[in-house]
DNA sequence: TTGAAAGCGCTAACAA
DNA sequence: TTGTTAGCGCTTTCAA
């Protein structure tokens, strides 16, 4: 593909420019070492004129590492992730770092083999939301990768860093809310893999003294067809009850999808929270009440933590914020 | 941060454990050149027990490219992009080929820096959605940089291949659908850059006789905030129109905003057609009409055009499709 | 302060 | 069919 034009203008060609060693060279245009101010200026001006820019390959090889992160989410068209995504990017062009990245269709066999490639490639620093229960993790990790996983915590895997949303609280907050209005018969939609927010789920209707029943802690894929199967069976059956929080913005559009589609009024029938405030919310009719987290923050955070902290084990904890729009009303 | 773990396995350590040449070991893994079955399974055996990767940084290096696409859109966390990105990724997947992402924000500096960065890291084939007039491609194209556009036409660069949705039937689709509902003071919101579709939209008013209002063609940048106070302005100052096209989800968002704060009812004041079929687009109040575009094909697209073609010059042109909602209704 | 030289891990040309 | 060898472009000793 490449050899069309002429042939790159590497790091031997300024040197004989500039009439001195390419080490000079190097330790000019890197800003390591010492040069005399004479020699520096000739290296610029040579470098300069013929618009030279250092191979990030031959620097790679030498350096043994790509530099540059990782980057690796379920599913990309998924705003959640692209404003994850959005803060990771930011970051890493401010670090001046360039990122790849993968979606892992929350498939731990596809993620183990990202994980494969991104080691391949060189990369020695990843940021991850992980499918699975994160044992793919373990060679890797051991033979040095930096990693933070973001949005899930991975049990077993304290030792990592790692940057959450404050899951306990903010399924608190809805469920206190929605008690707060007389509900007692509350649903949760939860994604697999959400067993922090199910947990939560069970000791805030603890703490509010409201019996836990099982039947109406549903879970679903993170894809839209299981999303919308799983409300829509929880609506269907279970037409007592009069309030509905969905662990997620797939999770809440699908409630939303069903309940219309059962006819099930919303706030009238049932009232409904959901995680994750995206732009649509408020655009949703009724306009929905939200628990919002910081996603674009929270893959900032995870970028911060896998280039300067390196590997020593850190969770940031984020927190979230319930924002009251128009989808939750007392109960019926 | 990498040298924690023990050194890396390299080609030399396999050629040693298979006692044959690294050439050979070389030629088996990567499947070129031949090899007798019974050093082929020695190689095979000895690189499995080794649990050998071959390092992309040495064959980089060597081949004097990366491999790999790089990938520059406006803004990941806007769905359409999400979308295309998808598309690109999954392409890429399926042709083991990794990814490097790049946000521009719109900003033709910001896209002329990335473009710099790719080409360092040694990237030779990049999918790029253009924010400018493509003139920072020019140097890059030149140099031998396979490259692909997508969504937007740049205008002078007929010679660079990529991949557009088919703008004038989809906006005279949705131009004519309004007017058979006897709308004929249809306003267009539209982000800067979007000429082909301004075009189109005088083009599709000239045809069914109704005058072109200047006034009534209003531009925007590619943000929440711009679009805004381009949807809000108009509806403010023009309450003569009976109609409004979105030329993308940000424009149809901030159009349905701001109508809802102008008290200006959706279909019943003026009817709303919005480029994209977003999933909100559904869920909004009341859903929206929409002038579908594949995003994620157009990705696909793209990537195999890259990965493929080679720098053979060909435009391929997506259809778009009218769906139907509640947005529309005849002129009051 | 500077330059020569030794590789980083791989592939491809060449020779055997 | 196979092995030897010469780099790819860079950084980093090591001497001067």
């Amino acid at each position: 593909m490449r050899p069309i034009g002429q042939r790159r203008t590497t790091i031997k060609d300024v040197a004989e420019a500039a009439e001195v060693g390419v080490a000079t060279v190097s330790r000019v245009l890197s800003g390591t070492g010492s040069a005399s101010a004479e020699t520096r200026e000739k290296v610029l001006a040579a470098a300069a004129r013929l618009d030279y820019r250092p191979s990030a390959l031959g620097r790679n090889l030498r350096r043994r590492r790509t530099g540059g992160i990782g980057l690796l989410v379920p599913d990309i068209t998924d705003v959640f992730y692209g404003r994850l995504a959005d803060g990771v990017l930011s970051c890493a062009r401010s670090a001046g770092e360039p990122v790849m990245i993968g979606t892992t269709g929350d498939d731990p066999e596809r993620e183990a083999h990202l994980i494969g490639t991104l080691i391949e490639e060189g990369l020695d620093r990843v940021i991850a939301v992980p499918s699975g229960d994160g044992e793919m993790w373990v060679p890797a990790l051991r033979s040095g990768l930096g990693v933070v996983f973001a949005e899930r915590p991975v049990r077993g895997a304290e030792h990592v860093p790692s940057v959450v949303t404050d899951d306990r609280t903010g399924v608190r907050t809805a469920v206190e809310y929605l008690a707060g209005l007389g509900h007692r018969r509350i649903a949760l939609l939860a994604r697999h893999g959400q067993a922090q927010r199910v947990r939560a789920f069970r000791e805030a209707l603890a703490a509010r003294a409201v019996p836990v029943d099982e039947e109406l802690i549903v879970h679903a894929h993170a894809t839209r067809d299981s999303a919308y199967a799983a409300a829509a069976g929880l609506l269907q059956h279970r037409s007592d009850i009069t309030a509905l929080v969905a662990g997620g913005n797939l999770l809440g559009e699908a409630a939303v999808l069903a309940a219309r589609e059962l006819d099930v009024r919303v706030p009238r029938d049932v009232s409904l929270i959901m995680f994750d405030d995206v732009p649509w919310a408020e655009l949703c009719h009724p306009p929905l009440t939200v628990i919002s987290q910081p996603a674009q923050d929270m893959g900032y955070r995870a970028a911060e933590l896998v280039l300067r902290e390196g590997r020593r084990a850190r969770t940031v904890t984020l927190p979230t914020e319930l924002i009251v729009r128009a989808s939750c009303g007392p109960r019926r």
